[in-house]
DNA sequence: AGTCTGACCGCAAGCGCTTCCATCCGCTTC
DNA sequence: GAAGCGGATGGAAGCGCTTGCGGTCAGACT
């Protein structure tokens, strides 16, 4: 196929230009130590069986060979050599997913180990996702997954069932795998609560559209809670949907702005809707924090360059606790007990909240 | 081994809890269809040699039995069920990262093919680079290594070489593999260029000092190199390396402000530099445009949340192409010619540049 | 000295597939 | 009508590794 004599020395051609890198094999090695197969296998694998002189003279005839086993025979004769996990994730430019993929691969390397590869699914668009839970391209190939950030739905959950592994979920719903999460609910209560409790009456909703990313809108719900407890009534035109982003946001204000009766807050259900608001209040002259006041959730790094006061979620952490789990699950790992868990988020005051003008 | 009465025929067990899902086996298939399992892998791989009729039977038996190949088996006997490719990467939890992969998973994904399993493999502190290519995780089990966003030094070079497979790099520097990027001297250019035109003569330079990421830091030899051409005295002063980030910017810009004569305009070596270094700015009372200039690179986001001038680079697409490259050499996809490119940057004027005060 | 006991190691049987090669059969060819 | 012929299929040999089982041989016993 490829086979190109320009290709400078060093350049390796690799014939057909597919199979997985050349290599000695087991037989090489245990040819070279003086040793059968099994014997070299054995002394590979840390089997207690072989005499200290015989491992150490295979190993140092692996390690001369550059020897490197090969993953697919050894799954295939019941060896497990390093455990597979796939990632199912939705987007991979915002700023969450990336951080707590991030976490989950701490989580998953975490303390050496047999070592973990990673899978990388990317069911961001519609088409994409559809295609994954019906073709399950991670059949067979994986030995546990981990859902970040968004639900799935009955059917989808039934299709990731015939993966037959154990399932977690990350930064998304609580059901129906085990979980690591936060409250979202509590987190949205938090950001409304701290408006209320500044003296606002006029708080409006800026909340993402995207339907499928987080599951059911809990911060959302928590904002009529949190309204309905305080003795507010909801207004329904201060309530506005717009697409993830800061455009979104920049837009939803916009429309904010152009009520009779304009709130004197602003509750965001994610930072960076809360900096598209931002911006359009600047641009429309008015003083963040001072006549409006906007909070957002997260505590993405915009948050803090644009001094905006928001409702911080252990991102990264929960990609750790979640990688710790599969890690569990998978009988590797600290034998804890799998667990979900639902992390603690917490206000974090900066200027753009204060009291109605 | 795995022997269960109890279990409907065909659904084995997963022992362990670790085995690669339940499923059914080629000779399963091949029995259900009549047919023996030689046929049945043939009429699976679609030989042109079975019967369209047998070939029928066996897809429904397939189809009925819920059957996937083992990859592994089908790997070790030689076929080529998907292939696999090694995503090298040091952040996700930045956007330029993040974004690029979006691109890639796309590029590798586009128009059917057989379909491409992504590994990812995390490189960005130095003991898990350091892991990374002294273990060569990735070796055996990929069949191309996509370098995405950072330089390889020669020894690593020389590392990643044994993995045997074809590698290529996107988004980082176009040595030593063959590579999809942008110019980032020529982005550099633009972007000091543009300061320049404008009427600028104190400029300063706000870099990333982050060594590795994108190795040798072309955007600020351009910076050089354009105060150079314009005739402009370079001061030293004038010369910041930060942190990446936007509070490394902030900083940075604050240094700038202590200066006996203060930059009129700042060229930043990232647009996260720059939203940090706008912040400082603000607070200083000062007016982004008008008392000072700022420009970014890359087209972030958040350049468009904050009206960030900018020289915009296309992150995506860069992803989308190296995708296609690593198909092109690996035999699939178009069999276009396999050269590096280097993808166009333009400015984008918004309104945080304007002439000096 | 003869036998027993382990510790070590090799044999061989697969794991689930792909593929070479031989086989079988219904037809075309002379 | 016999000899070919090519299309369709089954048999069997691996791919590179793991492992149950049994064999060896050096002591350890009595």
């Amino acid at each position: 196929m490829v086979h190109d004599p320009e290709v400078p020395a060093g350049h390796r051609v690799v014939d057909e230009g597919r199979r997985t890198g050349p290599g000695a094999s087991l037989e090489d090695v245990a040819r070279l130590a003086g040793v059968s197969a099994s014997t070299a296998s054995r002394a590979l694998n840390n089997h207690p069986q072989v005499a200290a002189a015989t491992r150490e003279r295979v190993l140092t005839a692996a390690a001369g060979l550059d020897y490197v086993v090969s993953p697919d025979a050894s799954r295939l004769a019941g060896g497990i050599s390093r455990t597979r996990v796939a990632v199912v994730v939705p987007h991979l430019s915002r700023w969450f997913f990336g951080r707590l993929l991030e976490g989950l691969e701490a989580g998953l390397h975490e303390a050496g180990g047999a070592g973990v590869d990673v899978l990388l699914f990317l069911v961001g668009d519609v088409a994409g996702r559809r295609a994954f839970f019906e073709h399950l391209p991670a059949r067979r190939r994986v030995d546990a997954a981990v859902v970040v950030g968004f639900e799935v739905d009955e059917a989808e959950r039934a299709r990731l069932e015939l993966l037959g592994v154990h399932i977690v979920s990350a930064g998304g719903p609580r059901e129906p795998f085990p979980s690591v999460t936060v409250d979202d609910h509590r987190a949205g209560r938090q950001a409304v609560d701290h408006l209320v409790h500044l003296g606002h009456r006029r708080i409006a909703l800026l909340a993402s559209e995207d339907p499928a990313d987080r599951g059911p809108d809990l911060r959302s719900a928590a904002y009529r809670d949190a309204l309905a407890d305080a003795g507010l009534e909801l207004d329904e035109d201060l309530v506005v949907r717009v697409p993830f982003g800061a455009s979104g946001g920049a837009d939803g204000m916009g429309r904010l702005l152009g009520l009779r009766r304009p709130p004197t807050a602003v509750f965001a259900s994610a930072d960076e809707i809360a900096a598209g608001a931002m911006r359009t209040l600047r641009r429309a002259g008015l003083r963040v924090g001072g006549d409006v006041s906007v909070i957002g959730i997260d505590d993405h790094p915009i948050a803090e360059t644009l001094d905006l006061t928001t409702v911080a979620q252990p991102v990264h952490e929960q990609g750790v606790v979640a990688g710790r789990m599969v890690r569990a699950l998978l009988g590797s790992g600290p034998p804890e007990p799998v667990a979900s868990r639902v992390l603690p988020t917490h206000l974090v005051l900066r200027s753009t909240t204060g009291p109605p003008p």
